[in-house]
Formats: C-alpha cells, sequence, structure tokens
DNA sequence: GTGAAAGCGCTAACAA
DNA sequence: TTGTTAGCGCTTTCAC
C-alpha cells in the first residue's frame, strides 16, 4: 500500500478504462459485471488502494449502517454488557453502534435522540430515562427498540419493547428470601423509579405482602454508593429488617459492605438478594444470590426486532425474556 | 409539530422565498445574512420541523463530528468509565462517539479501524490490543490517539500516546506491599502483555528485586475469574507469597474472593493491591487498596489532543498522567 | 454488460 | 446581503 491521496471511484474508473457505475457495481456485487472487468476492477482497487466512502453510499442511497444507543450509564455492568452483546450482534449484520450515555437525563436523551437522528441512524435502541419519548421520535419513521422499559402507547409503528420479565423477578425474590426466613424485608430500588427496577420492586413487594411479610422500599441512586447508605440510614434509625431485595446487583454491592462494617452476618441474620447477574456478583465476600438477567438473550432479541423492522415487518409489540434464581451465599 | 416528510433545506429556502445558499448560512451563522430573512428562516425551520442531514453535510465540507473510539472490554468499569469521561468532553466540542470493543482481538480492532476509516470519522482513539497498528493508520491522515499504551515509532505525524505512570505506579505498589511487611510477592498481570499493565507489573517486579524482596510474576486473563483461578492455583501448588499485586481492580476482586475462600486473613497473612481505582474497588470486603488512575485526566488529555490535532497542530507524543495510591483495607 | 446522466442534501466560491 | 453554480463520492435509473 502506497503513500496515498484519497483514492474515489473515479480514480479506479479512469485507471481501468470503465464508467464509474461500473466500478460501483463491481463492488457491490450488484447488477452484471463481466468477471474480466470485476477482476480488472479488483485489481486497480488493491493497487490503489481504494477505500469506500461510507458517508457518501448512505447519503446517495438514502439509508445508513448506524444504530443509535443511548443507555443510562456505560459504567454498569449490566449496561456495559448489552451494548456489548448488542455490538457483537449488530457488527454481523453490517451495522455500527453508536453509543450514547445518557446518564439517566432525559434532556441527555433528548439531545441525543436528535444528534442521532441527525445522522440518519438507521435505528435507534434506547433504554429508559424520561418517561416521555421525544416528540420528533413519534413522527420519525425510525425503528425503535425500548431496552428494559414499557411503554402504552401504541401509536407507533416501528416501535416495540424488549424487556426482561421484572414482575416474575421481583417475586421470585420475595419468595425466596420469605421461603429461606427472613421477616422484614426491606426493598432497595433506584431513585429514578425507571420502569424496569420499578417493575420489580413493585413486584416483590406485592408478593411480601400477599405472603404475609412486612416490606418497604426506599429509593436510592443506582450505585455502590447508594446501597451502602441505604443501609447505613436504616440502622442508624433502628429499622429492623433481616432480607433485602436490591433492584440492582451494583446497589447490592454497596448494600454488603454496609452490612459487614456493621457486623451483621450474611445470610445468618440479613439475606441478601441481588438483580441483574452480572460476573462480580460471583465475587462478593459472601458471593451473591442474585436474579439473573438474560442479557445475550436481550440483545439478541433486540437485534432479530431492529432487523426486522429495518426490513419493514411487523414485530412483537413486546417482548419479555425470563429470569432466573441464582442461588449463592447471601441466602440462605 | 405535524406528521412530515422528511423537510429538506430546498423546501424551506421554497417556503421563504430565499435561496437555499441563505438558508445554509443562517442556519450555520456563516457569512451575513440579514436578521430579517434570518428570522423568517427560522420561522420555516420551525413550522416545517426541518431538521439537518449531517451526514450531507459531512459530505460536503469533507469533515465529521465522528470519533471512534475502540477499546478491548467495555466491560471492563476501567475502559467504561474512560468511555464515558471521554464522551462527555468531545460531546461539549460538537463531536459524537463510535464505540468499538476490539476484545483484545487486534483481528477486530483493525476491522474497527477499517469501518471507522470508511465511516470518515474525524479522529481514532484506540486502547491497545495488537502490538502493530494496522498499516492503513501509516498513510491516513487521520489524527490518533493511542490510550494507555506506547508506540515507538515516530514516523506519525499526527499520533500521539496519552498513559498513566505505569512505571511509577508500579513501583509505589511493590514498596508499598513491602515497606507494610511482605516479605514475597505475587505479581498478576494480564495474559495478553497489553503495554500499560505490562509495565507496570514489570516495574513492580523490578522495584521489589531492587528492594530484596523475591516475586513472581504469573500472567491470566483480566477478569476476576482470572484473578480467583490464580490464586487457587498458587497455593494449591504449595507457593508462598504474603503479598499480592494485581494489574487491574477486576483482578483483584477475583484475588480477595479466593483468599476469603480459602481462610487467609487479609491482610494480616496477605495483603493486596489493585489498580485503576474504579468505584468497585471501594465496596469490596474488605475494601482494596489501589493504585488510581486518574481517568477524568486521562479523558481530558486525550480530548485536548484530538481537537489540538483536528485543527492540525502538533501535540505532544507522549502525555503521562500521574498515579497515586489509595490506601484501605487490604494493606497494614 | 456497460456507460451517461442525474441527484442524495448540503456548503462554499464567486458573482451580483 | 443574497443568489447562482458547482460538486462532495456515491448509487441508480435508463439507454445502448
Amino acid at each position: 500500500m502506497p503513500a496515498m491521496e484519497k483514492i474515489s471511484i473515479d480514480e479506479i474508473a479512469r485507471a481501468v478504462g470503465v464508467a464509474k457505475s461500473t466500478v460501483s457495481r463491481a463492488l457491490n456485487n450488484s447488477g452484471y459485471v463481466a468477471p474480466s472487468t470485476r477482476a480488472l476492477i479488483m485489481e486497480a482497487v488493491n493497487n490503489l488502494g481504494y477505500r469506500r466512502n461510507l458517508i457518501a453510499r448512505n447519503l446517495r442511497s438514502q439509508s445508513s449502517n448506524f444504530i443509535g444507543l443511548i443507555i443510562p450509564d456505560i459504567g454498569n455492568e449490566y449496561f456495559s454488557m448489552l451494548a456489548k452483546n448488542l455490538e457483537i450482534g449488530l457488527r454481523k449484520d453490517g451495522y455500527a453502534l453508536f453509543l450514547c450515555n445518557s446518564e439517566e437525563s432525559p434532556r441527555l436523551e433528548n439531545f441525543y435522540i436528535d444528534s442521532l437522528l441527525d445522522n440518519q441512524v438507521a435505528a435507534l435502541v434506547i433504554t429508559s430515562a424520561s418517561k416521555h419519548l421525544s416528540e420528533r421520535l413519534l413522527y420519525s419513521e425510525v425503528p425503535i427498540v425500548l431496552m428494559d422499559r414499557y411503554i402504552e402507547s401504541s401509536n407507533f409503528e416501528s416501535l416495540c419493547c424488549i424487556t426482561c420479565d421484572n414482575d416474575n423477578g421481583g417475586q421470585l425474590a420475595a419468595e425466596k428470601l420469605i421461603t429461606s426466613g427472613s421477616r422484614n424485608l426491606l426493598i432497595i430500588g433506584d431513585e429514578r423509579h425507571i420502569y424496569g427496577s420499578e417493575k420489580r420492586v413493585k413486584a416483590a413487594y406485592k408478593r411480601a405482602l400477599e405472603l404475609g411479610c412486612p416490606a418497604e422500599i426506599i429509593y436510592v441512586p443506582v450505585s455502590a454508593g447508594g446501597g451502602y447508605a441505604a443501609i447505613k440510614a436504616q440502622i442508624r434509625e433502628g429499622h429492623r429488617f433481616d432480607g433485602v431485595f436490591c433492584a440492582t446487583d451494583i446497589i447490592a454491592f454497596g448494600v454488603l459492605h454496609a452490612l459487614h462494617e456493621l457486623k451483621k452476618q450474611v445470610p445468618d441474620e440479613i439475606q441478601v438478594i441481588g438483580f441483574d447477574g452480572i460476573e462480580l456478583a460471583a465475587y462478593t465476600n459472601p458471593p451473591l444470590t442474585t436474579c439473573k438477567q438474560d442479557i445475550e438473550g436481550i440483545a439478541e432479541a433486540t437485534r432479530q426486532s431492529l432487523m426486522s423492522m429495518i426490513k419493514g415487518e411487523k414485530v412483537e409489540r413486546l417482548k419479555l425474556l425470563p429470569v432466573h434464581m441464582i442461588e449463592r451465599s447471601t441466602t440462605k
């Protein structure tokens, strides 16, 4: 490969002595090109170090190979794994991911939706932040997948929701805690009342009451620090509980740490269950019992829906992926 | 905002009765536009729901607002925080991040470099994977920042390296372990011999020997599982050590967990030090002593170099950011 | 099988 | 201050 100027399709057309439309056809395997001319073209492509300009192609063909992904916190392993799996799948379909971090701010989320749309993305994947989607989305024809989020409005033609079965997850957690002996539940959810975690928190609460077990919900920021502070505050204020359900594993990390500092025995005095099933959850001391989301499954379902919608096909409005409890050592 | 067709600059030029170049000028605050016509244009823009097409702009202006970021593992909090901070900074400069996950595979890294370049990114940020950069990079004029990686070749005009002071970090860790009483060090680095972590591992080893303390380096995959398995194997084989330096916090998580299972007292019997300073490191039991990288600083330095290079300015070839030890409870 | 021509939506000379 | 013109690099009819 020689030191090179930018080589365009015209250059190689000239070099080979054909029209640039022929080069285009050869490059894209579209239409008829004689094997002999194709060979010549490919040779020139290699010799001159030609590289396609996807921007130009996208403009002309009014299509794009970008898919925008908006997540609330890339620093959270759950979301980063989601991004990773999605990206791996999409790459195989020839799409590239545009990753945006909304920091759980609806303002930022809308900012990103706008820039992504301005960049002519082929589709959008959004995980919860604001309750109300940008108006612009309503009128755009861009396919949208909402992850870990429920939308009621069915006016959208090209929109679907994919999430784990949060209701079931919350119920399982409450049941596990109670059947293993807890008599007073503390349920720690996230501050923003983001739909997915809100659902499981509410479901756990409801199930606990059904089973005759008192429960209380408190909301904190989704972080280890949030869980840590919550436990410290509860103990300081003299609240009693012997079972904790955390809406995310990250919150559970802080909870476990606070309990350790307070010399509370886990699981003997207090049981703890997390949610998400991130890798690190197997390495806490003691290892965390958690309700595992099928991240690969969610990513794959998202990919499939995306591809279908891009092709103009109809898709299920709501897909629910199963969860399952991984029992480790923070429960009896 | 009415249900809308795609509105282009022509539409609004027609609606207002001016030339589209005038609309373009108004939209970009470039050149002169009479306040009155500008007002009319803006009105039409709002009424018709016009949205700029960045793809078209980029093609025409031969510039782009995308910056490509290639990282080895988005699931690792260190990298995801780097991505997050970089993204936040770049957004303010009007750039969007294209995030790619190389999974530490040189093949994938090159694939991404190619697609990023095909997408006409304004610049590239790459964190270590292969020793050899794609040839294509050599001849492209795209500004490149290498993070956590050193490159010797200075043939590149628009390339720079930004990393934390790995040598110093490794030395500090060894010194801390030894002055706190360790007499036999185990140093756990990462399997791929990726430059950044390789540097600190080697530096720690060298410093230990200088101080008359035996040390051994072993390599594992960068994951909690890697650290866990390493400790189990060492103990099984009867190797003795009373101080462990891990090239990343994630590895340290696994180490701590293995030690806990083996009923080894930390820090009394064995001290442990991590590297990176991710948030979760404060929440292990016991909380992890670690060598903190200045992630915000690295991201900011990267941003600055990127912007300078895009403007065509010269930048320092190598920027080293300081590290500092956070002493928590895994050391005496 | 291949070429000529048009044009995606926009910006940037230059002229008026 | 505004309009005209050209064209970024590519794909896509439609002729030939």
